[in-house]
DNA sequence: CAAACATATTCTCATATCGGAATGTGTCAA
DNA sequence: TTGACACATTCCGATATGAGAATATGTTTG
């Protein structure tokens, strides 16, 4: 088997570094293929085989217009990777859970003495 | 040019589901690559070889422990995914900010109607 | 209809992947 | 020292990428 196919998912999408600075252009809104050539400076196959990546993971919505095909940010498919890179994010905050959760199985405690539930933030700015 | 290397980045080490799933075990402490090959049910060596993608990217450190390799997390290179994912996170819990933003295009209102400026969250919980 | 314009698709090529199998390196024990 | 154990590296093969170039599809205008 080889690597996972580009469109298995959002993660594999967004890992080309063309494919967040399209999403990033159209953060902004709606845009046509000509659009972002130009303002990525790429040539223009490139641009819509990109496109058709981030077409089949969901990530973006198209819409005809005339000659020209609009296309816009869907955000939704992110909200997975989002949720999977949070979990690590009092990880990087704080060291400590990490020694915590470690003291916590040496001491056989059964409360993992939970940091907030309910809560992502940590409180600590970062 | 091909696809870029797994080991240019936390994007691309992290868009392989198996590297997930090692970091996921990791997340609750130190585990020698034993433990790993046992938890993920994989074969010893593609376990070593996802851990050394790992950490090219600087996603895991090591130490010694005698005859074992001892891997534990580094979450610091996420926090790069994370804040890229996170510019998107109101355009999935509204619709709405994007439908506004073309209105107001068409309506030509110049301040954009900015939604509560300051805070990540939306106040919507989805 | 033909020409111009906007996109999409196809083809080639160099490259790197991931898994499997085999082998190499280093450490502990008898 | 030899053998067992833990892990890393290498070689193989099938696959898919991403860029570039060329071409196809589709829409508007004259």
């Amino acid at each position: 088997m080889a690597r996972a196919a580009t469109t298995t998912d959002a993660f594999n999408a967004v890992a080309e570094p063309r494919r967040r600075e399209i999403l990033d252009a159209l953060a902004g809104g709606e845009l046509a293929v000509g659009d972002l050539t130009e303002l990525l400076g790429l040539a223009q196959p490139q641009v819509s085989k990109h496109l058709r990546v981030l077409r089949e993971v969901g990530l973006v919505d198209v819409r005809d217009d005339g000659r020209r095909r609009l296309y816009r940010v869907n955000a939704a498919p992110l909200r997975a990777v989002h949720a999977w890179v949070g979990q690590y994010e009092r990880l990087w905050n704080e060291r400590f859970d990490l020694i915590d959760g470690v003291l916590d199985e040496l001491a056989g405690t059964d409360e993992p003495r939970s940091t907030e539930p309910g809560s992502t933030e940590t409180g600590r700015g970062d």
